[in-house]
DNA sequence: CCGTATTTTGGATACGGTTGCGCAAAGCGG
DNA sequence: CCGCTTTGCGCAACCGTATCCAAAATACGG
């Protein structure tokens, strides 16, 4: 058991050289037609498969994308991830998963292992990244593209929504709603993500003669949401109305609102999230939303890396996405307002 | 940019031979301190690390884990791929993505895409898979282990639940809970998982003297859960309670009943599901169910491959982990009863 | 200080492919 | 039928590492 077929077994079947073999599997070579027919025939029978590893060995390319993420637990990221690895696959690319936490210390050893495994190019989701890595992975020729997050570092390519926008686009939704207590409650400070959308938001507040009524940070994990939910909302002067910087805890705090504190959404507390996840326009939350367009966001990911895969003088390239905002029941909407 | 550094630059740098520092990268070789420190620092200085594909190469194991998987969409596969992968990262091992449907073509296309990248292990989650691939990889000797499903073929390892067990646990419950018309929403006849938790659950309801009042499929997917549900409560005599054979579709069943058709779950309908996803603990939905252990099935699949790459000879072992009945409120809760 | 037992080391080979180079065979125009 | 161009194929070198084997270096006991 266990008998690897090479490509000299090949070679001897069909009676041609080793050479011969590698041609007819190496699409544009030159080969006739009728070696390539015994080869194809010997590869059948015996079961052959050229060997990718040993491939990429001399051509310097796995044909494997390494994809690093922090967690699976908002929805957003197992949408994206499905997308994108279906989206590679049909191109002939892999790939191969890291998970890393947010802690700079691990998030480095896991670029070391990305490495270590000869990845043509990098994925890097809902984390964040050293500068002295993103440097390394440059300069050993890896393409790198940040999904979801961008970085000061103009050399990286990074791909995301127009989150300032977005942001922006949902303050002008809650002041023309009539709202004047408006709250956020943030992810993590660390995020590019996070910075855009307050910074739309509040930019859009501003505007409006407003200010944030509250705000408090629960690096986008669910629990802390709520627990961080119930402090904003049992207080004194309670907001009428809050931003929450992903869908995913903005779920948290619905629960929280709706089923610990017997309040109405939208009557007494308006609730808009980010990302239009699945879940979000179930009824049951029914949550007015900026639309993050997944679809485009894993393109234009695909796109960058493949272009910079053939031909490596490619400069690096942002891009924001523009996303809708999704109007649900999760909020008031103004009278005659139209999306 | 994008000079690689080899083992034959560091053994220059530091005046020995590539054997040398080949055994200073392989635990148990045999080494003096000095030579290894001497190694060891000129690695640091080189920024070197060895290459883990031409290792491979020789050593015949990748370090690669291939991991088969079909939809993301259902919140039980992101939650355990997040475990599995970081379970196999502590180990030294990645997991390489490949998407699947369920059609029986593109399986086996995937798999030998599997077969290409010399995979250490094979898990399959939620995909059905010919019998004529599986043998493969056993002739190849690659491990398979089956990830919530099983197969008819004994010479594969595979990991469930106790899904006959659990099914009929949630027949008995409701049958105690005094309901008459009892339906099974079912998902993919192809599935093992589908076939034992309806078998379980059938045998539960007959041991009661009672039948299935109403049963349709809906191949374990959201919408079609929709379409199917509404019929079935539609229609004449509709069922006073529903085995919804997964959570994620009995969050699209009770959907329906609540917001399209204005039926109290479950006043009017008792509903259960199977899974026990993060979703169905929050209070919108408080689905009862029966909880798959997610971590323990993780961990066993983990170890099987583990036992099996550490000693090709072991068996192939089935698994089957009980899991408790988790009671919410989703359905009627039967007089003193105790979980 | 010597002979022997034990580490440690470097050279050679192997892993499974790809690819540049040179040559033989085939195609082709006149 | 001949000279020239084109095409197809085999040889050999190479990708970056691990490991066998023999030789060199070290340790050790007396």
């Amino acid at each position: 058991m266990g008998e690897k077929v090479t490509a000299l077994d090949v070679a001897e079947q069909a009676g041609v050289s080793r050479s011969a073999v590698s041609r007819v599997f190496t699409p544009g070579a030159s080969v006739s037609k009728r070696t390539a027919d015994k080869v194809r025939q010997a590869a059948d029978a015996l079961g052959y498969r050229p060997n990718v590893l040993a491939r990429s060995l001399i051509t310097g390319r796995s044909r494997i994308i390494g994809l690093v993420v922090a967690y699976l637990e908002n929805q957003f990221y197992p949408e994206a991830i499905e997308r994108l690895s279906r989206s590679l696959q049909e191109r002939g690319y892999h790939v191969l998963v890291f998970m890393a936490s947010n802690s700079g210390a691990e998030a480095d050893e896991v670029m070391e292992e990305l490495l270590d495994y000869q990845v043509d190019g990098i994925i890097v989701a809902s984390v964040g990244m050293s500068n002295d890595l993103t440097q390394r992975c440059e300069a050993a020729g890896i393409p790198i593209v940040l999904f979801n997050r961008a970085q000061d570092d103009d050399r990286l390519s990074a791909v995301t929504s127009d989150n300032y926008h977005g942001g922006r686009k949902l303050a002008e939704f809650l002041v023309a709603g009539g709202h004047s207590r408006i709250a956020h409650i943030a992810g993590w400070d660390g995020a590019s993500t996070q910075r855009d959308r307050e910074a739309g938001f509040v930019a859009g507040l501003k505007n409006a003669g407003q200010t944030l009524a509250a705000r408090a940070a629960a690096d986008f994990n669910f629990d802390k949401a709520k627990t961080v939910a119930r402090a904003m909302f049992q207080a004194k002067d309670r907001p009428d109305a809050v931003f929450v910087a992903n869908d995913h805890m903005a779920f948290a705090v619905m629960d929280v609102l709706r089923y610990e504190l017997a309040l109405s959404v939208p009557d007494d507390v308006s609730v808009v999230g980010y990302d239009d996840v699945t879940l979000s326009a179930w009824p049951s939350y029914d949550l007015t939303t900026v639309r993050q367009p997944a679809c485009r966001m894993v393109a234009a990911t695909v796109e960058i890396l493949m272009d910079r895969l053939a031909d490596p003088e490619t400069r690096p390239r942002r891009v924001a996405l523009d996303g809708p905002l999704i109007l649900r029941s999760s909020a008031r909407i103004p009278k005659g307002w139209t999306a």
